[in-house]
DNA sequence: CTTTTTGCAAATCGTTTGCATGGAC
DNA sequence: GTCCATGCAAACGATTTGCAAAAAG
């Protein structure tokens, strides 16, 4: 039923997110894409962020300072988030078994997914 | 400086969070606290809950549903999600080594904290 | 009496949404 | 021509804040 019809915004926000590691917020998106894009609104930008999340072309991340960060990334992985800079680091912590992990802990329920987060001062600010 | 004033309030909420593994929101605190003392408002608890946070009384959980969520077991464990109810369940998987992790991961920053967050669906559910 | 905490309401801030217009196909 | 995506501005929802009054010490 729903058709997708293609959009440069879309395309240039897809691009970016592949080509950082830097785990921008909405707002920075924003602001990149309107070095090309001058006339992008606000609201284009989380319509098209969130539409790459539900098509697993990003992700998005929950941190400490109340904004979602987005990422590029989609494989599983786990997150940095330095306190002092605000900056988040991808942090390749290993992927855990889940099904190992619900049989250890006598876990009923099922699990889909898991993330560590780890928090502290980042390389740069110590 | 900041000489801190006993508040029933506050002591009501303490007593609640220490006794409950429900991870409640604020607005679930609120409701809560409302049937002793009627008149409070949503900003005292919000107040309250925060300096909990501050004095390490209790833990603010952020979920997948944008709603902060908070704990009176302080100690460092991990959560599961239940994207199907709701509910945030204590998930007492073992506690990483930071240190350890720091220098297998080749880390220059500080580790200062780490949890692991899980997703699924939960046994009542299921 | 002084300082902290409260209740209330207004403000804030990130994010979402309705709607008319523009672009994709 | 038909839908989908956009820009804009208004709406939303969770959380915070300013202020005068109440409670603690």
């Amino acid at each position: 039923m729903a058709t997708i019809k293609y959009s440069r915004q879309r395309e240039a926000i897809k691009q970016y997110l592949m080509n950082t590691t830097s785990h921008p917020t909405a707002d920075m998106v924003y602001e990149e894409i309107q070095k090309t894009y001058p006339n992008i609104s606000l609201g284009t930008v989380y319509r098209n962020l969130n539409f790459l999340v539900e098509h697993e072309e990003a992700i998005k991340l929950r941190c400490d300072d109340d904004k979602d960060h987005f990422d590029g990334k989609t494989i599983p992985h786990s997150h940095f988030y330095c306190h002092k800079c605000g900056c988040v680091i991808d942090f390749d912590f290993p992927v855990l078994d889940l099904e190992k992990v619900a049989k250890d802990m006598d876990f009923h329920g099922q699990i889909e997914a898991s993330t560590t987060y780890f928090r502290g001062i980042c390389p740069n600010c110590k």
